[in-house]
DNA sequence: GTCTATAGAGAGATAGAC
DNA sequence: GTCTATCTCTCTATAGAC
């Protein structure tokens, strides 16, 4: 017996693969073979490919609103902790482990699988819009501007930094647009 | 004869099909199907699938470049010229038909095929920049910005918000964020 | 230039033994 | 629960006729 059972570590075989290749070229063999795990070791614990992919998708999902939930409810001011989650540490060239999924054509037309990633994404503009909105009460950021709106394009800042440094082959234009918006988000001087 | 010659026809039909579907699920039998094409007959153009991609890569990158470099050479003030190329028409849930490459693992991963994607956003990157610059020195924005930083962030809002789109099955998340990054690129009034 | 035939490999799943 | 055998399809390409 292991240390963690076999459909555990098919999920978190199949996380690590859609990740790495997306959906389409993410084979059963391929994750049956990380996870030491038999084809009918496979195909017991689960119906086929797509529900085995479900279910590491929402565990994906789960997971990373959890991780940010938590860094974005550390002490400091709002502008601070808006800071802190843009300039954290990441793993930019393997991209967003559910961003990534967005452009996956399998994923983004299957409503099931979709879900998970349009439940975390939404939940994420909320809990920024949340800040955003403290901020403003604590005079930090104008107070004209869409809590909701802001909170979006953080968020889009975010995702489309990690496809300009895939494109490049470099972390440096993720690097460069996070300084932009933070420059945007809190000026040097008045505009 | 057809209005166009084969390899033309082939080079369409992958481009299509690239945008639809990315590398790995595009299949020579659907390119030639697509191009009314026979398999002789794609072979005799192209080595094979690879050569064919890079083709129609490069005619996309080439086309966006373009078509964008059109748009903000239009006139008007550099923020006037930024917010038309922001709130142009887009196909949203498609996405962007270079973008959406860099997530391929195929494609991030082959630096003939990356190279395009590369090019395009780095020339988007100074393209933009040069329109920032130009409407520092008349005033327009923030004399302090570092203008190579917020063209990234613009270029990362658009990437990301096609992610977003994707992701909700909806334009919505796409029009917030473009709201947002108009709003901190010029504030109603001082911050 | 274009066609059809063929082929080795892998995808995704089912069947039935153990 | 896990294993091996088997199956049908598709992928990507090559070969050689026309």
């Amino acid at each position: 017996m292991s240390l963690v059972d076999t459909a555990e570590r098919l999920i978190a075989s199949t996380r690590e693969l859609l990740w790495e290749r997306g959906y389409g070229a993410t084979s059963p063999k391929a994750i049956q073979e990380r996870a030491q795990a038999g084809q009918g070791s496979m195909y017991h614990h689960f119906s086929g490919k797509p529900a085995l992919a479900l279910a590491a998708i929402r565990r994906s999902a789960d997971e990373l609103v959890a991780q940010v939930d938590e860094q974005l409810t550390s002490s400091g001011t709002a502008l601070a902790r808006i800071r802190a989650y843009l300039l954290r540490e990441r793993e930019v060239l393997r991209g967003c482990p559910i961003g990534r999924l967005a452009q996956d054509t399998e994923i983004a037309h299957n409503e099931d699988l979709r879900a998970p990633l349009a439940e975390t994404f939404e939940w994420l503009r909320g809990r920024l819009a949340g800040l955003i909105t403290q901020g403003q009460a604590d005079g930090e950021f104008n107070a004209g501007l869409d809590p909701a709106a802001v909170a979006a394009a953080l968020v889009s800042v975010l995702q489309g930094s990690y496809v300009q440094a895939r494109a490049a082959g470099s972390t440096d234009p993720f690097d460069l647009a996070i300084s932009g918006i933070l420059a945007l988000l809190s000026p040097p001087e008045g505009n």
